[in-house]
DNA sequence: CGACGAAAAATGTTCGAACATTCCGTATTC
DNA sequence: GAATACGGAATGTTCGAACATTTTTCGTCG
């Protein structure tokens, strides 16, 4: 009953460390926006919000660094990874390149279990998109682009699952890299703007994949990241107000609707 | 007078951090072999040796994971990242495409700096390269693939100015992530073997990069790239016999002569 | 003698106090 | 009034003890 020993703060998982467990919440936190562009994340404020002390939210730091996600500068702690026309820019030419590269050698290289992921990737995301958008359980309408596990981890799947086969897992740990960031941008937008056509591209993606059709693959795939990339455009013109854009770099976490 | 201060153990330059320095040591005897592929990186040990706490050392290794030197298995630790062929294998593959890829762009886009650039970064290198191997100051002879910056520093510049006007500051991340992963093995080798024909490839390299001739200056840099391999093969041949693979497996940092 | 298991050692992790630096408002000077 | 100097508050960094887990050791049993 005393489930109240010292390193045990309630959310943690058996063998995982508090760091690992703050690491995830702040990864989701950040790449959801709960946590704006160009914050400063000070250790004391974060410790305190998560529960832990600055031990943990060090490491987690250190490993949100590795993805890109928050940049650190020596005696001046951590900022969240501003975002911007110029760095979308250059995370979605840097994607088209790698994705291509890495799709053109998967479907070199791809045998039957390669496309059977692929199948099954797709099946997932399907069966998720249609039934995310109506989740009512939290009631929580009102948050624009809440953050959806499911969502998120099947839409990542499904794209890796394509280039899974490419030969390369440091390859296949550059795409991923390049998704997270450029995921931060797609979820800029509207949930409602964004599962537009979203779904079909994907259909039309893994048919020419799957038909081992290289240029038509690379070329919907191309178009595919180009057209995600025209959300964050969009929402980056529309959200980023000067106002907005000078609250975001001053406000701190404490400015932040805390939510557990 | 008093320059004993809390945080100042004599090897910090102004505006560091305890933490990037060992970083930088830590990374140097990782890249140099003075610390064996495949050792655990004992928190408590790390810090008695460089003479600083828990935390910079966790600190260090952090940094050193997200460059892929060493890996991190929850409440197991830190581990530097082992060398064997089949990773050899991969991490060559990767480099090859990432690297034709950012030339291919990088002459497409690069300018009159851009080709200065390579030209001075070549020219540097030249000079350091025959000067190093007479390198007699410590008389440290005996050590075999001794860690030398300059070398290191001018190397590793001229690779990153041929393609250093790719246009995306990611790719060059990528690109010199492969480069430090490739140069662990380069450093297997003797350095009298390594230093062969090295320097003639890369002039090879900078004149078919700065004549525009893309489909020669990506011949050339692929085959340059495979030869340096070459060297990480035939060194592991001859250096991991079974006995010493199974030592650098079970060797802990003490076993480590100490060189500060 | 080997399998199993409990105690002990070693190691990874976390905490919060203490220290160092930066940031920012205020006062001083010219 | 602008530039500079000062000083306190805020924040980043480091330390070592304390705690949790893993690994090793060693005794016991079958």
């Amino acid at each position: 009953m005393t489930n109240k020993r010292k390193f045990d703060p309630a959310t943690r998982r058996a063998g995982e460390t508090l760091a690992s467990s703050t690491y995830a919440s702040l990864r989701r936190d950040i790449i959801d926006g709960a946590i704006p562009a160009g914050s400063q994340l000070r250790v004391r404020h974060l410790g305190e919000r998560y529960g832990v002390g600055f031990s943990p939210i060090r490491e987690a730091l250190n490993r949100l660094a590795r993805d890109g996600l928050v940049r650190q500068v020596d005696l001046r702690g951590f900022t969240v990874t501003p975002l911007n026309r110029a760095e979308l820019e250059e995370i979605t030419r840097t994607r088209c390149w790698l994705n291509e590269l890495a799709l053109r050698k998967s479907i070199e290289r791809g045998d039957a279990a390669w496309e059977e992921g692929i199948v099954i990737a797709f099946h997932r995301l399907s069966r998720i998109s249609v039934s995310a958008p109506v989740n009512g359980s939290e009631g929580d309408s009102n948050a624009i682009s809440r953050f959806n596990p499911e969502n998120d981890t099947a839409h990542r799947a499904f794209h890796a699952s394509l280039i899974s086969a490419c030969g390369s897992s440091w390859l296949l740990g550059f795409c991923e890299q390049m998704f997270d960031q450029s995921d931060r941008y797609r979820r800029l937008a509207k949930p409602s703007v964004r599962q537009g056509r979203q779904h079909d591209e994907h259909r039309l993606i893994m048919e020419a994949t799957i038909a081992r059709d290289v240029d038509k693959a690379v070329d919907l795939m191309n178009r595919h990241l180009l057209r995600t990339a025209e959300l964050g455009y969009m929402a980056l013109g529309e959200a980023m107000s000067p106002a907005q854009a000078v609250a975001a770099a001053m406000s701190s976490l404490e400015a932040v609707p805390a939510e557990r």
